[in-house]
DNA sequence: TGGGTGACCATAG
DNA sequence: ACTATGGCCACCC
């Protein structure tokens, strides 16, 4: 059975709104489990096997930094699918990262 | 069984 | 701003 952990990772990242962005950790945090931001990458990881479209683009490390690029079909069209969106990046970081931050602890009224 | 690794994070200097 | 270190925990040899 597929741990509900990963399905709730990308039920929340589907929600992340076009033009925004949030971390790994921010996510973890809102499934209650700050303690493993790398299980959300992991996730992520697998992100690309599931029927339903993952927005994985919108996730990024605290610091802003696009370290999942490698990860997408080629190493650009990660940066290309943000600024496509309206999202700034500059050497694989965004831009006014704060600005574009998305928490899905405010935005989705956890507690 | 156990060591290495990772789309991470926080702290210290 | 940068490196080093430790914690975290699922997954793969």
């Amino acid at each position: 059975m597929n741990t509900d952990f990963n399905d709730n990772v990308f039920k929340i990242v589907r929600l992340i709104p076009k033009g925004r962005v949030t971390s790994y950790g921010a996510i973890a945090k809102a499934l209650g489990a700050a303690k493993s931001s790398r299980m959300v990458g992991r996730a992520m990881n697998h992100s690309h096997a599931e029927q339903e479209y993952v927005p994985a683009h919108r996730v990024v490390n605290r610091n802003g930094l696009l370290t999942g690029k490698h990860h997408f079909k080629t190493p650009t069209s990660m940066q290309e699918l943000l600024e496509i969106e309206g999202v700034e990046v500059k050497e694989d970081k965004i831009i006014n990262f704060k600005h574009h931050f998305w928490d899905p602890l405010i935005e989705l009224n956890i507690e």
